[in-house]
Parts: structure tokens; C-alpha cells; sequence
DNA sequence: GTTTCTCTCGAAATCGTTTTCGTGTTCACG
DNA sequence: CGTGAACACGAAAACGATTTCGAGAGAAAC
């Protein structure tokens, strides 16, 4: 019924607790019979050690803390994915916390994963960070903490990331080779890396293939949503006739722009050409189908938790955590609005 | 640095664990100033008790595990945030894990929580699960279950759940008022009880309004997906040249059937109406806008929260659990496909 | 025969908190 | 003055696993 403890089964053995627990361990003071006998008996009954009593000798929780800013986001739950089908090959569980984009609700969730002892931080840092005290908090506490994501070039962690610069360069290119001159761009908030980036790849095709950059082509949507997409869609086409293609710095805005210029009978691609970024589901599915840039999520997540696994067994060993910046491949996937 | 102990506060402040231990938890048979200069310094040093000590007297984890079918799903990613919103105003951390419809991993992940010593599960059913083998082992180990959207009929835990059948009968009474006459439905697989109760819902609608049933107009989805919507879509255009309207067990196959149709230049909803089921995100930004049943998912997660909550509230006082349903109220939403 | 190993095993301390049960002090009241 | 209650505090035993340190039993070496 309720879990057995060592205990328990050292007296139906006849032996001791501590070689009861030696002998599940593999330590070579136990002779091979015993450990035999107790490992058979162990599951049989189906012992489990407690994790809580462990982890008070050992400080090792073997659980990793996830922040997140967006649940229902579908490239952050293919990372969750990632993460959790890596967590489960090392036997660690995961606790899933969500910042939703608020610095002030991150900081709290950093807090609740310190004080529940996690091993390990993953983490993707929210658009309205702007200080990284509770980052370093986490640093002073020497636990390995791995940014997907977005991450934060101001303190040096272990990060999965793609090269959002490369990546807008190419979609921005393609766009240019299909002979469109005039290019708008639905940048992401003014913080965060990865909507520099995709705003500096952006600039930089254009100049590359020197064409004109216009700061008044360039629409901030804050909270990367599709009304934000359909708004400046309609400022566009009302305001800005001269423009034939929209780069978006994701998916959302892009498919809110589709939206408006689907109602407008405006033709895309001819009229105006919609290029999203990362790839949601969705994004095939609309009418027309979205062309987009792949960001592959699962690998993401798979790979951030291995960094945070090899730093944990670093440190273990008393060595010097050494910080890994992994970039990952994106791919373009050209679609109908393109 | 890393957390004090009760034992440092003590040796400061000249006082017993036992003291301190009792300041922190307003027991009775300590002074008043005493209380204070203890709350005063813990406040000061951000003094957070270890939680896995607690655990091991108290036998309380303040963790509950969740485990849901899919991550990356709008409703259940909704759901979740009611959980964690819920959990957070009662101080208790959850732990996240999905099923991914399948029944093997649906009972690993219930190992693995009761390993976890969790306070409590909150679960909706995988669609493949055909046997409840897990689900008694929860309720043997008197650890408070709550289901959430996808129930079992045959166990009588607390559930939070919508009236599917209801539901479905009213998305379908109002294609008939919208003058459709051969109603196709895109059904889920055969086993979870939504599934079935929505084409129930959908049966008795035709019935009550003498409209004809025909067993070739129900599809199976057993993905719900978009890709069988789109397939089925294709078919019923195909050979099923009489039918007006149809149905779906979820706003996935819709949103595919209704990419068929609209790269078949066939008028929605004139010629064929499409009406989802779930009111995902993505159903208001597709072209037509899908017709819908809007799930409340938020509220329902906070409310399982709240079932689980009350439960072990029961329980620590040695009552009786008492199992309570509780259904939320759905509410269609009409837009451009009906 | 004495010493020195190697093999197995166990006693006991430890992690940090909770909680039971005392113990000593003070004060009121007869 | 003596008795009892009320009040503040602490000692110590849990919770269950890990790990250090020894101890006893043989075997091997001289």
C-alpha cells in the first residue's frame, strides 16, 4: 500500500539498513549474494527510495526547474517536449513555471524553483526583463542555469539559441529573389535579443541587396500578437501603398496581416507577399499557407537540458563549469504567401 | 549564500529550533515578543524553511501533479494556467507531465508522480487509455484524484468537465436553423467518453429536429487532426455531393476540412458549413473564421485545483472524501464558417 | 602463533524540520 | 505559605535515506 522504506526490508532480510542500501546502490562491500537477494526482493515489492529523505543527505533533488514565458505557445511546448523526453533518460522530473513575458512574475518563479532545490534552471528570459538580478542569484547559488531561447548576452550561461540574424537575412532574401523591393517588417519588442536580431538580419539584406530601408516601414508589435498583425496591416495598405511584402517577426503578426489583406481581396503573394517566423502548426493551415522560418523546438529543449545535465556533473566533480553556446539550424519553408 | 536552517537562527538569536521552529508557525506557547524578533530576523536573512525536510514529518510534498494528453494544445495549455494560478494562492508547486494520448505513458507518468510523493493528481484521460489498473492505484493510495475535461465513467472521482452532449446538440441545432439539412460530423476516437458524448449530442439534434441520420456521413478522427479533416473533407466533396454541413469533434479537422474546401473554391458556409469544436486561438484568425463551442479551460483548471484542494482538506481531517462534479458552462460561438 | 590483510557487514551520525512531552518560572488564589 | 494553573521555553524523538567509520571473521604471510 504506502511505500516501504529500507527499513522495511532490511527486516524481512535479516540484514541491515545500511547494507540494504549499499546493496541497491552496487557498493563493492556488499558481497554478490546479498546484493542478489535484495535487489530480487527490492522488486518484487516494488521498493522506491524516498526522494525527499534522500535528498536531505545527498541536496540532490533530481528535479530541474523550466521557465517559460508562454504556455500556450506552441514553439515553447516543443521545447517542453525536448526537455522532458531528456529529463526522463536521466530520471529527472520537471517543474514547469510560466513568467508569461512579466519580469516581475520571473523573478517570483526563480524564487519558488530556488526554494524548491531544483538541480538545474532552464530557462528562456521573458520580453520585459531588463535586470538580471535574479539571474545572478542563481549563479551566486552555483546552479547551473541554461537559457534556450532567448537568452541574455550579459551574463554568460550555457544558451541553445539560433542565429536569428542569419535566419531573418534568408527569409528577408527570399523575399527580395522573388522581385519584391519593398519591404516592411513587423519587428518584436525593443528587449529582447532574438527581436534585435531578427530586426538587424532584416536590415542587413536590405542593404546587402541595397535596397531602401525606411524607419517608417517598420511596426513594433509589443505583444507579438495577430491583432497587433492585422492593425499595421491595414496601416500598410492604407497608408503605405508602395510596400509589396511583409517580414513579421513571427508567425502571429503574420497571420493577422494575412487576415486583413484576405479581407481586403488583396493578393498574396502578388500584391503583397507574408513571410512569418518559427513555424507554428497554424501556419500551414491558413489560406494562404504561411511561409515561415523552422525553429526546431524539440531539439532545442532536448539539447538545453543536456547542457544543464554536463554542468551538473561538472560541478559534481569540482570543476569549472564551462559555459557551451550551442546554435541549432533553422530552415526556411516556403508556402503560398510567398 | 545557500539557505540557513532553523539551527542558524537559533545559535543567533539565542533560542531552541524548537522555539524558532514554533515562532514561525504562530504556536500558542510562545510569547509574543518572541514571535517577533524571530519573524523579524527570518524576514531580515529571507529565511524559506526546506521544503523536503518539512516533507519528511509532515508527509506533505505541496506539489500536485498534472498530466494531460498533449502539451502543445490550446485548451489544455489554457487548463493549465487555471491549475497553476489556482495552485499558486495556495502555495503549492505542480509538476507537469504529458501522456501524449497514450495509455503506456499515461501509467508511467502516475509511477512516476507517486513516486514524487505528490499531494495530489489532476488528470484528463488519454484517449487510448482502456483500463484503469493506474487510476485505482491512486485512489488505494488515498491521494486525492481530480479529472479534468476527459473523465472515466467508471470511477467515481471528483471531475470538472463540460456538458459535451449538451454542447455538441446546440452547435448542431444551429446549423439547422441556419437551413442545413444533411449534417456530415467529424467524430474522435471511439473511446474517450467526449468523443462519444459529442456525437451523441449530434445524434439527438438530428433526431429532434426529424432531420436523417446516415451512418456514411460520421467520420472518425482518431488523431483529431487537421490532416484527417482535410482527407475527409476531400471525401465528402467526392462522394457525398449532398451534404451542406459539417460537424467536428474538435477545431483541428475543421480548420483542415475547411483548407480543402477553400483551395476547392467552395463557398463557406453557402455551400458547406463547418462548425469546430474547443474554440482554440487559431479558430478566429483562419479565413472564414471557424464557428465554434468555447471551452472554458482556465476556469476549469482552477476549479479541478480547488476540488483537489478541498479533498485533502477532507482528508487531513479524517473525513470522508466526497466526490463532486462540477460542470461549466460552454458557450457557441458563431463566426464567418456557419 | 602472531600479525596483517581482505571481505562483509552494521552502528551511528547526519540532513532540517515538526511535534510531543517535559521542566522551570511566575502569578493568583485560598 | 502552599497549591494549582498558566505561561515560555527546550530536549529529544521522529521522518527515511546516505555514508563514514569500525568491527568481526577468516585467510594469508612471516
Amino acid at each position: 500500500m504506502s511505500n516501504l522504506t529500507l527499513k522495511d526490508i532490511a527486516k524481512t532480510l535479516n540484514l541491515s539498513i545500511t547494507t540494504v542500501s549499499k546493496a541497491l546502490k552496487d557498493y563493492s562491500d556488499v558481497s554478490a549474494k546479498t546484493k542478489e537477494r535484495v535487489k530480487a526482493y527490492a522488486k518484487e515489492v516494488n521498493f522506491t527510495p524516498n526522494a525527499y529523505a534522500a535528498f536531505l543527505r545527498t541536496q540532490e533533488s533530481k528535479i530541474v526547474g523550466v521557465i517559460i514565458p508562454r504556455l500556450n505557445h506552441y514553439f515553447f511546448s516543443n521545447v517542453l517536449r525536448g526537455i522532458m523526453n531528456a529529463a526522463e533518460e536521466h530520471n529527472y522530473m520537471v517543474i514547469v513555471l510560466n513568467s508569461e513575458e512579466s519580469y516581475e512574475l520571473e523573478r517570483k518563479q526563480v524564487d519558488r524553483l530556488l526554494r524548491q532545490n531544483v538541480d538545474g534552471i532552464l530557462m528562456s528570459i521573458a520580453d520585459s526583463t531588463h535586470d538580471l538580478d535574479h539571474i545572478n542569484k542563481i549563479i551566486k547559488q552555483n546552479i547551473p542555469l541554461v537559457f534556450f531561447d532567448k537568452y541574455s548576452k550579459l551574463s554568460d550561461c550555457s544558451s541553445v539559441i539560433i542565429n536569428d540574424q542569419k535566419a531573418a537575412f534568408t527569409a528577408v532574401e527570399h523575399l527580395i529573389k522573388q522581385g519584391k523591393k519593398n519591404i516592411a517588417h513587423l519587428r518584436g519588442p525593443l528587449l529582447p535579443q532574438n527581436s534585435i536580431d531578427r530586426f538587424l538580419g532584416y536590415r542587413k539584406a536590405l542593404e546587402h541587396y541595397e535596397l531602401p530601408y525606411n524607419k517608417e516601414w517598420v511596426f513594433r508589435c509589443d505583444h507579438i500578437s495577430s491583432d497587433e498583425g492585422y492593425t499595421y496591416a491595414k496601416r500598410i495598405v492604407e497608408h503605405h501603398p508602395e510596400i509589396d511584402a511583409i517580414f513579421a517577426v513571427a508567425d502571429m503578426p503574420a497571420i493577422g496581416a494575412i487576415k486583413y489583406l484576405t479581407e481586403q481581396n488583396i493578393t498574396i503573394p502578388e500584391q503583397i507577399a507574408v513571410m512569418g517566423f518559427s513555424n507554428w502548426k497554424i501556419s500551414n493551415l491558413i489560406t494562404p499557407a504561411l511561409s515561415t522560418v523552422n525553429q526546431p523546438g524539440e531539439s532545442m529543449g532536448h539539447k538545453a537540458f543536456e547542457l544543464f545535465y554536463n554542468e551538473l556533473q561538472q560541478i559534481k566533480k569540482g570543476g569549472t563549469k564551462k559555459k557551451e553556446i550551442v546554435e541549432l539550424e533553422t530552415n526556411l519553408i516556403v508556402r503560398n504567401s510567398t
